[in-house]
DNA sequence: CACATTAATGACACCCGGTGCCGGATGGGA
DNA sequence: TCCCATCCGGCACCGGGTGTCATTAATGTG
């Protein structure tokens, strides 16, 4: 979305980035928790101004975020070039497993950012927002597939329901310690397949 | 959760309702939007202060959700008293039939309310809040059926893939003037169970 | 080197939602 | 009449978020 190095050759330099930014907050967030962290404690943090801070991240609410929107237009890519001659429902699936594939060394941070986001109310409250964007890139997927509008019932339910899937693993596998969130995820669709009658 | 009268026989007596506040703010929001109607509108539109405004709704973003907790609770005692040998999607859709059944006269103030809450950014955040309590629901009730823990993947899917056939049903419905809530509600859930294969 | 240009920063004032606190209003009961 | 319970309004205050503007730090040009 916003991207980042821009060569900007004129002008003040930038005196920091969004991934510091977000560092800094979540180590905040973790110490003291969410609510308990104010907007200047962060940019103190980060060494720079309040004004400064929302110029980078619209929302408080927005930094634990991260780059959640650069891995939406790759979800997006990846149902694109996903093959035809597939059930909509099993294509859909793998895309999914694909987008939560994370770098080996990465889960235990993704872990915390997860459990940031699932667990503290004004961060559920405003994902929402987010979850609605992925909907939406699901949901336009399907109403090709289907060849039916995309505010169709048929297609605005499989985005629905594919979210549901994932936000039933997710929790289920930050619940666990030891749980993969690749089995997570196929448990959860399985079960709901089962749930409605598929076998 | 919180009984109106509660003949409170001591004290000065109330000077207002929750009834008549969100009355009242409802059409402020109906004309300006919400986000352009200030707490202070509300509340001077109502003939009560800002601070007691608060005391009636914790949040301007509780106002249009109005007596939904009391649904939840009706919910909860409607699945409980649910039929025991029919499979438990349907007794779960025979019960979402029932708690979105309205009285004939209602369907108009419960297309604006509705249309406020789906369509205003606010209220979509705060919604997830409202959703999951009603997922809650489910997915205890989901619990017992299945006799696994309240926090079990094939628990947890159940409650989001509930609220997934509700609001989609509730975008199409929405977005099509002369569209029945229960039609759609039943479309939905077909449509899903199509998609996954149950037929 | 002086100077325009560009882009980012920080400070300030301000708005709005929300909370804590307290004094005062309004009723019923002894 | 006095007491008590309950509700109300006002005020000060906090934190998130925005609009504005002067300032700073770089590049490019004469």
């Amino acid at each position: 979305m916003v991207h980042e190095p821009r060569p900007g050759v004129f002008g003040r330099p930038r005196t920091t980035t969004h991934d510091a930014i977000e560092s800094r907050a979540l180590d905040l967030f973790d110490e003291r928790g969410f609510e308990q962290t104010t907007v200047d404690d962060v940019a103190a943090a980060a060494g720079i101004s309040r004004r400064t801070l929302f110029r980078y991240f619209s929302s408080k609410n927005d930094i634990p975020w991260g780059r959640f929107a650069d891995g939406l237009a790759e979800l997006e890519r990846r149902l694109e070039a996903s093959p035809t001659d597939v059930p909509l429902w099993r294509a859909l699936h793998e895309a999914i497993l694909d987008f939560n594939e994370l770098p080996p060394g990465a889960e235990v941070q993704h872990r915390r950012r997860m459990r940031l986001l699932l667990e503290t109310p004004a961060l559920q409250a405003h994902s929402a927002l987010m979850y609605a964007e992925w909907r939406g890139v699901v949901q336009r997927f399907a109403a090709r597939r289907y060849d039916v509008p995309a505010d169709h019932v048929r297609a605005v339910v499989v985005g629905h329901a594919a979210l549901a899937v994932s936000l039933a693993a997710y929790e289920a596998w930050l619940a666990q310690d030891d749980a993969d969130l690749v089995e997570v995820l196929d448990e959860a669709l399985a079960a709901l397949r089962e749930h409605l009658g598929a076998v």
